[in-house]
DNA sequence: TTGCAATATGTTTTTTTGAACATAACGGGT
DNA sequence: ACCCGTTATGTTCAAAAAAACATATTGCAA
């Protein structure tokens, strides 16, 4: 949260967010799409991965195919047909990146609560109330 | 940088993005305008800082424009007509914010830092390359 | 051998975002 | 009184991103 009551901050809040990106800058993964693997390891389908996230198929097939293009190897291990239709779940590296990434923001939030107090308290001081 | 020469991720890298939110998300500043703002401070004049930066003033006006109204008090103080055709510069509020977010940031980048390289270490270890 | 559900893609439409264009108002200096 | 450079804003055009639509392919199971 951003403060106490009465700062002139008050509702205004600190956010970050956090991507893996080629040396050229193009977005490989963020949030969004780290957690449609999470969703796809957890349901086995990206079809249903999309839905739980609200997205369409298409698009979160797009997703996975351009992250897999830029990395130049496989997240997700799908397949066609059969019993179910298909299915689809995560390639080794891709479970390994997903955690790595969890972990990843844990300790970022961590940092970000007490660089984000500092923050606060800063433009807070009784000083900026002019 | 993302790892050792040989490493599975070697040029993939880590990016952040860090700005002030309301609590609707909507978002009021970030990188792109405290560079405006501290443009601003630098050349006293809004259409030097916009040309400086890059982007139009009517963008660089917009932009400033928005971020006071959602922060409900406002963060350059503007003169129009006059010897050199008007000026601008920082508010006491947006000089304050201004350096609170370069403090921040430097913060930031510090713990960045860490992290990122403890990542790099996870996701490269040899059990990843399959 | 037909149907079903999910993967696989191309295409089109809509929305969002940003750039570009146009024009008014202001006020000290000449 | 007029000029100039800057602030102030509305409007229109273009580009980029996302959503929507359409269709093909696959392989088990009935």
């Amino acid at each position: 949260m951003a403060g106490s009551i009465g700062d002139k901050y008050y509702d205004v809040f600190l956010k970050y967010r956090l991507w893996l990106c080629t040396k050229e800058g193009d977005g490989i993964l963020g949030e969004g799409r780290l957690s449609l693997l999470k969703e796809i390891d957890i349901t086995g389908s990206l079809k249903s991965a999309a839905d739980n996230l609200n997205i369409s198929y298409r698009k979160a097939w797009g997703n996975i195919k351009e992250a897999e293009e830029l990395l130049g190897f496989k997240l997700v291990v799908k397949q066609r047909g059969g019993k179910d239709g298909g299915n689809s779940q995560l390639s080794l590296e891709g479970r390994k990146l997903l955690e790595a990434y969890y972990e990843l923001k844990e300790d970022f939030d961590q940092s970000i609560k007490k660089i984000t107090k500092k923050f606060f308290n800063k433009i807070n001081k009784p000083s900026m109330m002019v």
